[in-house]
DNA sequence: GGCAGCAGCCTTTTT
DNA sequence: GGCTGCTGCC
């Protein structure tokens, strides 16, 4: 409290953003122009200033790990009162709050989460029930428009009454079929966490009144991302005293797609007519060639609030661009930039980041980047909580503390198989609907449902083995229900009855779950040590929040992951039309406005060193296709372009090495057959390996002595070369070429290697 | 009821 | 090219 010194490292218009604290303001803040440091100061001003208790802070964040280094921050300036701050993305804070007010609308505190999979899940299961074409209702269409219209606060009847023709008349009826069933589910989908505050604020004055005035002030970072349901529940808390402040950036805009909502930020001004708006722009980021290239290209978008970027920063190295023959070339080459500048600027490879637009990109850097013995980080993708045994522990965990969670039951079951088919899950599925009861209550009751005894029987087991598994939550930690149940359910020994590498792989991930639940349990800021309290942790836990440990590696993100971060160097790779701008967004001049402003965020992120590049061919959907360069490439004013004379000269040195690559070289023909080969021969060698003699003279050597470039030996695989080494999630991994059966990727810790 | 093999979809992004 | 979900066979 007893200096407000840190002000000092703030520049003019910094500091009116952090010192203006009563009223509504918005601070439009540019890239790279200081808008967390804003943020954090501005918390920790109000707490020095002694204007509000910690608690009364609330702060809403784009993720969870945002929240947590903000924190974190703000301690360093404050000290340990900060922790008190009510901090987190929209989801994970009013999940809080309907899980202290749940009574109130229906529900009971052990809710639990359906993600879009579950939501997927349930939507196919109406349109079966209501015997509706799943090609003409696609799943996902439904999916999307019944969460578009939640966002909207438009209800099924209102939907109903909105719409004349068969295809939305049916819809209507299927989201009020889909909103009934997650009501009798205890659930709430991803859209629910923030409508049902929503609709609990408007029915109960007095819970309003409470939150309105328990919250002091409001700030919310990533306005710019905000959809409308998020709009109305800011607007809603801060009604009383008006003291919110929203950071955000129109250019950086990109997740209209889901439901952000540009005007949202726009048209601020029109709810609060003494708005008070501040501008940050300067940019402490980036070169003068990268800031005023970024400045060029969003020029081109109509929809945006006027500003000027600028830095004093030097000029730096003009962008290169450079054209590849493939993917496969494109990778190539950037590796080797990599290595070069690693070289030439004294980089680590944690200074590098490759964006691409779609994650599928990812997989030809992948392998170029391993074959130069560069280590990488893949974000993105099939995150940890999306995989199929997590998945499956998690509707355990779920069933456990709520019964009734229909999506969970399903899913598992009879997984691992019990004998429950799906002729019986119809039938008790047609039953339960035929009366009115829930899946779970018709569970109870399968006797009536007139399945044969067997299976009954088997049911009658699966109920009492979940009321078993709610007992152990209700009278133990989170670590140690979770250890039960994955052992008693079965999970563990149905993954660890073979010994192929993948299925090994999913036990792994399964005690890795294990394991965060005993951090959970052990970690001193978690005061709730139940189950329940840590599903609902997991569920609104996505790779966002992932951990990034010291190791020093290569960053590959889609643009979209890449909001927020900086790196000294910055590959955009893929530039091309139908991939970036994407082939879905050039219908509209909206759409092709958010693309742009997606292209505005990949440039921001660099700090030094930029580099865009394109293919002439690459392969998509299992074809080959060739594309046009992107369009943005050409919008970017070209004084800040290296010349064609200077990409020329780099093109022929690059290119020496690779000369005699064609569009698809005979090499990439070779590695291709190799893999399928490699692929299936892979069943057969791990069948046959009990017939394998042991060789006396093998000797495996300690894993941690694993280096690529040496000669090891394999017992089934033979002689090879290790090729990489790298160490992720799952543990040490060597890559090795085996003459006799290809490239294998193999975790040490289970691999017996022999160096020669 | 379980498993293997095949078809068809996908790839825009994610709380 | 890869994954999911479906069908048809045991």
């Amino acid at each position: 409290m007893e200096n407000v010194d840190f002000l000092k490292e703030l520049n003019p218009s910094q500091q009116a953003a952090v010192m203006n604290v009563e009223g509504p303001q918005m601070v439009i803040a540019g890239a790279g122009s200081g808008k967390t440091r804003v943020l954090t100061y501005r918390l920790a001003f109000i707490l020095s200033q002694g204007l509000a208790y910690p608690q009364e802070l609330l702060s809403l964040t784009f993720t969870n790990k945002a929240a947590k280094e903000m924190k974190e921050r703000i301690q360093r300036l404050v000290g340990p009162e900060a922790k008190s701050i009510v901090m987190g993305t929209f989801h994970s804070i009013f999940s809080r709050i309907l899980r202290v007010e749940a009574e109130r609308i229906g529900y009971t505190r052990a809710f639990t989460i359906y993600d879009s999979d579950d939501s997927n899940k349930m939507v196919k299961t109406l349109l079966k029930e209501r015997n509706l074409d799943d090609k003409v209702f696609k799943p996902k269409v439904i999916q999307h428009a019944i969460s578009s219209a939640k966002n909207k606060l438009i209800s099924p009847k209102e939907y109903l009454d909105f719409v004349t023709d068969d295809f939305n008349m049916q819809v209507a009826k299927i989201y009020e079929i889909y909103e009934q069933r997650l009501f009798k589910s205890n659930a709430m989908d991803f859209d629910d966490l923030l409508i049902k505050p929503i609709l609990l604020f408007k029915t109960h004055p007095d819970i309003l009144y409470k939150y309105q005035h328990r919250f002091r002030y409001i700030m919310v970072d990533e306005y710019q991302d905000t959809n409308h349901a998020q709009y109305i529940l800011t607007n809603m808390l801060a009604a009383a005293h008006q003291n919110i402040c929203v950071v955000g950036d129109d250019a950086q805009s990109i997740y209209g797609f889901r439901g952000a909502n540009i005007q949202n930020i726009l048209n601020l001004k029109k709810d609060y007519p003494d708005l008070e708006v501040y501008k940050l722009e300067q940019n402490y980021r980036s070169t003068n060639t990268i800031v005023q290239a970024a400045n060029s290209i969003i020029a081109f978008n109509k929809d945006q609030i006027q500003k000027k970027v600028f830095t004093e920063n030097e000029a730096g190295d003009k962008i290169s661009v450079f054209e590849a023959t493939s993917e496969q070339d494109e990778a190539k080459r950037v590796a080797n930039l990599v290595r070069e500048q690693r070289q030439v600027h004294s980089f680590f490879n944690k200074d590098f980041a490759i964006l691409y637009r779609t994650n599928a990109q990812s997989r030809a850097m992948e392998d170029e980047l391993r074959r130069a013995g560069i280590n990488y980080k893949v974000f993105g993708g099939l995150s940890f909580y999306q995989r199929k045994e997590i998945k499956d522990m998690v509707a355990y965990f779920k069933l456990a503390v709520n019964p009734q969670d229909e999506a969970a039951a399903k899913r598992v079951i009879n997984y691992p198989t019990r004998g429950i088919g799906q002729s019986s899950i119809e039938a008790i599925n047609v039953y339960a609907d035929g009366h009115n009861i829930t899946f779970w209550d018709a569970l109870q009751r399968v006797e009536h449902v007139g399945i044969n005894t067997r299976a009954a029987n088997r049911v009658k087991e699966f109920v009492m083995m979940i009321r078993d598994f709610g007992v152990s939550c209700k009278n133990n930690d989170a670590f140690f229900a979770a250890s039960y149940i994955a052992k008693q359910s079965g999970i563990l020994k149905d993954l660890h009855s073979t010994d192929d590498l993948e299925t090994l792989g999913r036990w792994e991930n399964v005690q890795e779950l294990l394991n965060s639940a005993q951090g959970y349990v052990e970690s001193p800021d978690t005061e709730d040590h139940s189950m329940e309290a840590f599903l609902a942790d997991i569920s609104l836990f996505t790779d966002q929040d992932q951990k990034i440990d010291d190791d020093d590696f290569v960053t590959l993100m889609t643009i979209h992951s890449a909001k927020g971060l900086e790196f000294k160097s910055v590959f955009i790779v893929g530039m091309e039309e139908t991939l970036f701008p994407s082939g879905m967004a050039l219908e509209t001049r909206a759409d092709l406005e958010e693309e742009r402003r997606l292209f505005y965020v990949a440039l921001t992120r660099a700090e030094k060193i930029l580099t865009m590049s394109y293919a002439r061919s690459r392969y998509r959907f299992g074809q080959m296709q060739f594309n046009e360069k992107s369009r943005f490439l050409d919008e970017v004013d070209d004084q800040y372009i290296k010349k064609p004379e200077t990409n020329v000269r780099r093109e022929a040195l690059d290119a020496a090495p690779t000369a005699r690559r064609g569009i698809v070289s005979a090499e990439d023909l070779a590695a291709n057959r190799r893999a399928k080969v490699n692929r299936a021969a892979a069943r057969p060698a791990s069948a046959g390996s009990a017939a394998a003699a042991p060789d006396p003279n093998f000797v495996p050597s300690d894993p941690k002595s694993i280096q690529a470039g040496q000669t090891v030996r394999h017992l089934k695989f033979g002689k090879g070369t290790v090729i990489a080494v790298e160490e992720d999630s799952t543990g040490r991994k060597a890559t090795v070429d085996f003459p006799g059966s290809g490239q294998r990727v193999l975790l040490l810790k289970f691999a017996r290697l022999q160096i020669l």
